[in-house]
DNA sequence: CGTCAATGGTTACAATTGAAACTATCGTAC
DNA sequence: GTACGATAGTTTCAATTGTAACCATTGACG
């Protein structure tokens, strides 16, 4: 039979990359996140994992290095890894744990402190201006929105045996 | 000076890392992007790259490798080597334009464009599941929101030197 | 025509990342 | 006490990715 006797597809079935929501996600995201990373990369020396275990500890000060990682949303290999090489760069101070020596328990130096001090504005800077393009009630309904939409995507992440 | 002579932070420099939008749009994508990319990991071993290259051919057959790169935001060394691995599966053809021989002309073998149109549908049946969890007008807010953000970001990124 | 910059694409190498195995400590059960 | 599984964290090794250098072809210019 000759391929030109074609079923003809249906339209539910197209696939437009630029308007398949989890593409412009991602593109989305990406844009914004290279953007900033590339201020603290540059003025810092700071990757991006270095950067989120910064800004939770600066918040939450002698977290162990899971609690890190279930903040963040990273893996705990990751943790270790930007953990080392802020400990390296005299950014952050790691004490155990009395009671249960594996508990690590990790907070900023000073000069993590400093650093903190002289990103977070940059960081919030960005995102200030980023959402200038938005109306306060449109900023207020893309919080809603991503919201709504984490809990839905992990939910279909457990549902689909993807998650842990 | 002693440090406890602390000046007080300013509300507007607390970053919160769990309500900083940049950081909640990289972890929702994260999650949605693995979750589909399992999907066709699974069950057609191909990767978020190849995958890409496919629906875009699918949707403008016999573009070159730069635009298949333009239109899926990646960059050119990752779409070569997702083209590469395409061709050895057999997914993809190629062939060069007859009046510049740089440029390749790439379409979808048979094969490939069975693989489209078996991924097509559960990767619609995915985001039709994520924005079940919207009413009809939000999902039409978010599609603005994100169109919006992204051309903001954009603009941002360009005036900050970051950019091409 | 011959040089030279620009374009399309690939290769090579280093840096990043991820998965699994590993060490160390702890809690529980015998 | 000691054996066992669980937890905290690290290391190791392979796979992925990013950057820069590299061909080949083309187009523009003298």
């Amino acid at each position: 039979m000759p391929q030109s006797a074609r079923v003809p597809t249906k339209i539910s079935d197209k696939l437009h990359l630029d308007r398949f929501v989890p593409y412009r996600l991602s593109v989305l995201s990406n844009i914004v996140s290279m953007s900033i990373a590339h201020t603290y990369e540059r003025e810092f020396g700071l990757t991006i994992p270095e950067w989120r275990v910064i800004a939770v500890l600066a918040r939450y000060p002698n977290l162990s290095a899971i609690e890190v990682a279930e903040r963040t949303a990273m893996d705990k290999v990751a943790v270790s890894r930007a953990v080392q090489s802020l400990i390296g760069a005299r950014r952050l101070l790691r004490t155990y744990d009395k009671g249960d020596r594996r508990r690590s328990m990790l907070r900023l130096s000073s000069s993590g402190h400093a650093v903190y001090t002289r990103i977070a504005p940059l960081a919030l800077g960005y995102e200030r201006k980023l959402l200038n393009a938005l109306s306060a009630s449109d900023r207020r309904a893309l919080d809603r929105l991503i919201g709504r939409l984490m809990e839905r995507a992990r939910l279909l992440d457990h549902l689909d045996g993807n998650g842990s």
